[in-house]
DNA sequence: TCGGCTATTTTTAGCGA
DNA sequence: CTCGCTAAAAATAGCCG
């Protein structure tokens, strides 16, 4: 028998005792990649995944579920299950704890990146701050310029077409004011009411460039809330 | 030349480039298996991921917000064993998630303010970060400002001060030798030794306003990785 | 649901650019 | 840091208890 194993689409598996098994399976390969990751790397990681049925597995590295003792402290004296409950609890307040202090630090440090809370800055700090705040601007002002220069060079093209076909359709109009002799009115307002649509064009075309907030991603990459 | 490449053991890699590399690569690996492990079994996940160098890494397959809808909404339904996650454990669970989105939101954000991850952005985003940027980098400069002229001001006044005194121990110098009668160089070589301590004072005295990173709030509030 | 077993696919270490 | 390459190592789909 030749066996021949498909290439495996990443959709969704239909068939509910494959797609279990391959939950089971891929799950714990995940879990075992993100321990060595933690490990040969030496970074924190928190890995957290809701089966279909709701029940919950997660990871998260050692450094996290040591740091913080105070509050993972915590007694679970029912000797019914205490092992699995507490230790779960105990990830999960180490967790929150060592998030919340994250949080706290870029908080802190995004607040002074906007010129906020600089009053505890000594002349030193200050003037790194700004180091740090000039490159960046430096950066978004490149960026800045660069998609600017896009957009003026995709504008210039499209205006280029447009005129072009601007001047056949003229030119059709004129043959056919030639040809069947109409008034001169209505070439003037078939002509104008191209440019107009050219114009229009120009200012609100580009749809990639414009405001699109539709993924999650850009909205997340802003700081801004996500949408649902 | 075999190149036989050894089967890796899991424990920090040494070599710092080495470490990086090999984060970079399975970082992606394994924010793709977690992709995959969402898509396929059609479950919720979600990955983070601290650099050494602070900087985070998140993924979640869903909006945080659901998976805790679904999660308080689960209760025990499978008569077998009640569920085990109590409602202190959600609590924790939502704060995660909550801290956790909140804390990619403010990384990212910390991120494009510091010019990095800025091909996400439109024009239009790319003007309003500027905009933030460069009032945040005014604030910074008018505080360094103010924080130089009373630091100027500080200085000056202890100059003068120490230029008094000097004045004073000087006329004293002068009284003595009048009286005892030692010898010109002698004089001299007192004066100039006031002299010198003073310039050295005025050069680096006022600790509180120099550089002192001894405490890890000052390392936290500049964005440096923590020393631990 | 789980473990074990291949054949096959996928990941990745090491290296160079 | 990133990307590409290659061969080795690891993960895993499909199947059988």
């Amino acid at each position: 028998m030749r066996m021949v194993r498909q290439k495996t689409q990443i959709r969704k598996i239909e068939n509910l005792a494959a797609r279990q098994v391959t939950f089971s399976k891929r799950r714990r390969g995940l879990f075992k990649k993100a321990q060595e990751l933690s490990t040969l790397c030496d970074v924190d990681v928190a890995l957290i995944v809701f089966s279909a049925t709701g029940k919950l597995f997660h990871y998260s590295s050692s450094s996290i579920n040591q740091v913080l003792e105070r509050r993972g402290l915590l007694q679970s004296k029912n000797g019914e299950e205490p092992q699995q409950t507490s230790q779960e609890m105990q990830a999960e307040l180490k967790r929150s704890a060592i998030l919340s202090k994250e949080l706290a630090e870029k908080s802190s440090e995004l607040r002074q990146m906007k010129g906020e809370d600089l009053q505890g800055l000594n002349l030193k700090d200050l003037n790194k701050l700004e180091g740090i705040i000039e490159s960046g601007l430096a950066a978004v002002v490149k960026t800045k310029g660069e998609r600017m220069w896009e957009e003026i060079s995709t504008l210039k093209k499209k205006e280029a077409q447009l005129l072009e076909e601007n001047a056949r359709l003229k030119q059709q109009l004129l043959i056919m004011d030639t040809g069947v002799g109409e008034t001169d009115t209505q070439d003037h307002r078939s002509h104008h009411h191209s440019l107009t649509l050219t114009i229009s064009n120009l200012s609100s075309r580009d749809p990639s460039h414009s405001n699109n907030f539709s993924n999650s991603d850009t909205c997340l990459k802003l700081g801004l809330p996500f949408s649902n």
